[in-house]
DNA sequence: CTTTCTCTGTTTTGTC
DNA sequence: GGACAAAACAGAGAAA
DNA sequence: CTTTCTCTGTTTTGTC
DNA sequence: GGACAAAACAGAGAAA
């Protein structure tokens, strides 16, 4: 009844504030963790690598290199520097016109040193893979079916998706929502099966003062049951007779028993 | 703590014990539930009935027919009789040899009459349909990869299969799992995957008095914040710096409000 | 609608 | 450039 | 392990 | 024999 307690939505009670650490400091939760591998390098120092095919050793350090990646950001730049070119900055006459990276919501942490085939500056400008394609099987962008990028339209159904991709799958009968994927054996399945993802619940309990709601008929035809106590399943085997409140059951005790399969 | 109270391990109360009820009656819960279709027939009457092809009207009563089915029982069997055939039992002479109907858990309803071909006596005898096969994406029988009938095994990832249609799926990167059936963009996450079928938890949350464990080594790694308090992703739109705890919701923020997108 | 928090398929990172 | 495993991300979505 | 109950992909049923 | 929608089933699986 205190107006001045703060909105409070955890389900959980928080740790005392800690009065000594800073923005900086990372908090370690417990010793049981598993540590993070500790970077045996930091950027600018030297290192001492080993060539794996030859075998040979030499002094080195982080310099600009290289990396593809599946998204429309098709090249990563990290800092590296070799000992011996420590005066150029490499940040410095970039092409300005090269894709930027995923914004990370993280900033990367020190690579650890490897042996790895030093990029040329000029080769950094000539950025390639821009064929390169998400290779994910549910949507990675563009899933709306009621924007107005209705692009791509099944024939069968007459649904809309924004990528030619999620219409492929659509018509190989595989959902095409973000973390779903599920293929089916009908079509029409595939349709009905997208109740799964609305968050609608246009079912209710019929009985006197029960909220429940549900998605399937046969979720409610079946729950009405525990306010009527009825039991409708009962096992044909002869000399046994037990009765059951959902169908699921006398199916696994006809399963588990051998009883009138 | 009186010990004479049956053991009750249902979560809702239960309606009064109806003292009228007999077994045989059925318990309506309600007058606005679907009503099953009325039956404008039962077996043995006589029903007048209009030929959809040619319009002519014609006397007839339940018959015995076909019906095919996808699974192991190919043919059903239903009681109908002609009208001027009343005297001849179809229950007698019927092949023995027939397949019979899979085990049904609930009696079939008296179907109403439609015009249909009548099949003749000797034609029941041979019932066909012995080659059809589930059509099912997902399993339907002998998933049990620790089985001693592990006969169909995937040479990339060893793992066994009660069936060929089983394998088919894995090598299609298709969880066979009845009701699963998720298709993944690589062979090494099926694998992967296959961990929220178990019920193990393997990871628990390593603060002091919590038990909660996790399947996944990142919802581990997330919910140990709620004990820690910490927030560690900040928004890098220049004078936003809102903070988050869990980095879905910095990804929210950046894609509703476009900051350092 | 909101905020809090969990689950999980794919992407990114670290390392070789 | 590759491979691979671990970490992180980016949603979906349940709960309040 | 058990029992109770819900969710959902496929099969069966009822009807034309 | 077909088609189609509604009902029912048969698991999986969450919760206690
Ligand atoms: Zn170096
Ligand atoms: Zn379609
Ligand atoms: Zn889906
Ligand atoms: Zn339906
Ligand atoms: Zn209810
Ligand atoms: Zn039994
Ligand atoms: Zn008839
Ligand atoms: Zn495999
Ligand atoms: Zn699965
Ligand atoms: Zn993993
Ligand atoms: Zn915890
Ligand atoms: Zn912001
Ligand atoms: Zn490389
Ligand atoms: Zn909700
Ligand atoms: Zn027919
Ligand atoms: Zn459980």
């Amino acid at each position: 009844m205190d107006d001045l307690e703060p909105a409070q939505r955890s389900k959980y009670p928080r740790v005392e504030e800690s009065t000594e650490a800073t923005d900086q400091e990372q908090v370690r939760v417990s010793e049981n963790l598993p540590k993070p591998p500790e970077p045996d390098v930091v950027p600018g120092n030297l290192y001492r690598t080993t060539d794996l095919a030859s075998g040979s050793r030499k002094d080195k350090c982080i310099i600009q290199y290289k990396r593809t990646y599946k998204n429309k950001s098709k090249v990563k730049l990290i800092q590296e520097e070799t000992p011996h070119d420590q005066g150029t900055d490499n940040l410095e006459g970039g092409p300005s016109t090269r894709l930027r990276p995923r914004k990370l919501n993280q900033p990367p942490k020190d690579p650890k040193h490897v042996t790895h085939k030093v990029v040329a500056k000029d080769e950094l400008k000539t950025s390639g893979n821009r064929g390169k394609s998400a290779s994910g099987i549910q949507a990675s962008a563009g899933s709306s079916s009621k924007k107005a990028e209705a692009k791509y339209s099944c024939e069968v159904c007459m649904m809309n998706f924004g990528s030619k991709k999620e219409l492929g799958l659509h018509e190989k009968n595989i959902c095409s929502v973000k973390g779903c994927g599920k293929k089916f054996a009908s079509h029409k399945y595939l349709i009905h099966h997208q109740k799964v993802h609305r968050e609608d619940r246009p079912l209710q309990c019929t009985w006197e003062g029960c909220t429940k709601t549900f998605k399937w008929a046969w979720a409610r035809t079946e729950h009405i049951r525990v306010h009527t106590g009825d039991r409708p399943y009962t096992c044909a085997e002869t000399g046994c007779g037990k009765t059951f409140r959902f169908v699921s059951d006398l199916s696994r005790h006809r399963r588990k028993t051998g009883h009138s399969g």
